[in-house]
DNA sequence: TATGAATGAGGGTTCATTCAT
DNA sequence: CATGAATGAACCCTCATTCAT
């Protein structure tokens, strides 16, 4: 996999990352249908007809954002969880963290992504899937060490992942509109909040 | 309050309770702007301008729609509430797969309400917050109580309230599809995985 | 022509001048276009649907309504005109003071009519043109007697109709919103100013 | 106030322009309801929704082709009073026969517009109760002047003037379907004719 | 590459009309 | 006689998409 090879083509390369930089801001903010490329044109101080030039249609580009997105997202998470120090509870509170501040900061958009509602196109669901998927899958591993080594009780593996993925999913509903500061204190709340789920009990 | 004084009235209520059935399901299904009235009009086997008969426009049937199924949803958990007996947990634990359960059941609807996203007409968010609002205040209530009393202990009300909220909602996500007896198993399971939020650490 | 024979009739007949004296109201007020049946029927509360017991539709009803507010006009002025007296010129003077008065307090409606629009459906221009020509006619008869005997001059007598007919339709504009003291003085100052029309040049 | 700088602009221009002469005639025609987009885009060889390329709505179509039609009308009839020459009587005549003529050969449009009905919605409304201002200004200026003078003499200045305005709009309603120069004849006629409504009694 | 222009399908809304009761 | 209900055509408007330049 080689990267753009002359000028032409790396300039080609930016201009396709402006577009799903902001593709990706309203399409997450918005939602699918509640986007309209007009809008997505305008932004980019572009018309509407010059986006087909850099991608077919309007799912596609939706698509191309949301990968973008999602790759980026779980990159980050993954890049943590390899690196992070400390017991496995440490790790995981870390990534509570991180995924929420990434949530509330950078993408409030994903709200809309990790309902995988049915007002996506087809080819878009599968991928927003697919990006949950390997989400979860970097929770799940710390998870599974913690209930290994016994640091960690839970009820149920599964239940634990999707309540905490749907309590991290949200906060940018309660934490959206709040000051920096503010908001910093509200994630170590959810964070603690959260490894009650995984907490020993007596 | 009176009810429908005669026959015709009667009647007129019956069929708007069925539009009102019909639309709740396709708003919460879809969201607000992925419902076309085309598609309500057909499951009521009419035509679309016979809707203005009975609402003056789409977001007059989704306000309605959404009352409808929102009044129902909580007068249940407040009875629920007030009749419950037993421990705050035991109680709370039976709110929860309740909640759940009329979540996956009734209305999966549901799941985009609580999500109060900017795409619904503001006349309409305003209601669902409500709704909203008063859902949390019966688990809040309980809650309250039980940390009164000794039973439960949490990091913070605001956070768990949230957590357990975002939970509840998404879950017909996972379960929509399971076979009935399953689901059940799987109410169970999130009921105690939750209760973790609010047990006592060691 | 035999009146109605029995009770029955003659109830019909009095719903029916009921619903001529709304529709005219409207029709008159508003155009053709912007009557709707709903309004029409509101007003005489009864459903939209009633009014087809009376009448075969829209352009029925309409047709109905400006032939008796037609019929009604042109008889006063007819009478008027039968039974004035005075010079040519006296009776000139009252005809367009009455005309004035009709139009601007009973039927400010018809400023519509006389403007015969192409809006109108092409049954009702015929009866609207006939109403104009019969009222043009009790004029004209005026006119001519009054040229005849050398107390009127005009330069033709054609545009002078016009212009008269004209200025008497619009005064609704000028008048409606006046008190009625001021309307009638109104309704004399522009008698007047018609009246050198026809006055003899020096 | 600049116009297009570059060639694609005027080309815009030209088509805007186009487009507001067909409206303004549909719209003088018809009037404001009974006008629909489709007709508006028939005759331009194009479809509907291409008219929302250039205007935002019907309502903001139909105020820009009434707001051309007045500023061009307006234009000429100022520039004709500040140009003619001879006595107040003879500018007077030309003023009157200029806007009769403009009235019926280019804008037999204009009949509804100076009705003013409450058909047009609001917005609209305003823009023609301007025209109409506007227009009514030039010819109360050279009445005021011969009446200043003594060359001419009125029962009442506004009720002259209403009439005069009356007279010419009505105008298209009879000559529209004359040969030319019996149009021409015509208004000779009615200018004649009304020029007795400021000549001096004797 | 990018743009201006145009298209056509679809959605919300209105309303005259019909009809069983 | 009158009503409630339903219909279907027509209208305004939006927007993804296409294409010549």
């Amino acid at each position: 996999m080689l990267g753009p090879v002359n000028r032409v083509e790396r300039k080609r390369g930016r201009r396709v990352e402006q577009i799903l930089a902001v593709a990706a801001e309203l399409f997450g903010e918005r939602g699918y249908d509640a986007v309209n490329l007009e809008d997505v044109a305008e932004r980019l101080d572009v018309t509407k007809g010059s986006l087909y030039y850099y991608f077919a249609g309007k799912e596609q580009l939706a698509t191309a954002a949301i990968e973008t997105l999602g790759t980026d997202w779980t990159a980050r998470l993954e890049e943590l969880a390899a690196t992070a120090e400390g017991s496995a509870a440490q790790r995981l509170r870390t990534l509570i963290r991180a995924h929420v501040a990434i949530a509330v900061r950078e993408y409030p958009a994903a709200l809309r992504l990790f309902l995988v509602p049915r007002t996506w196109p087809d080819a878009l669901r599968a991928r927003i899937t697919e990006m949950r998927r390997r989400h979860d899958q970097v929770f799940r591993a710390v998870l599974v060490e913690g209930l290994e080594s016994g640091e960690f009780a839970v009820v149920a593996t599964a239940s634990t992942l999707q309540a905490m993925h749907a309590a991290m999913s949200q906060a940018p509903l309660w934490c959206a509109d709040l000051p920096v500061d503010e908001q910093d204190r509200a994630f170590d709340e959810l964070a603690d909040t959260l490894m009650k789920l995984v907490s020993p009990v007596p």
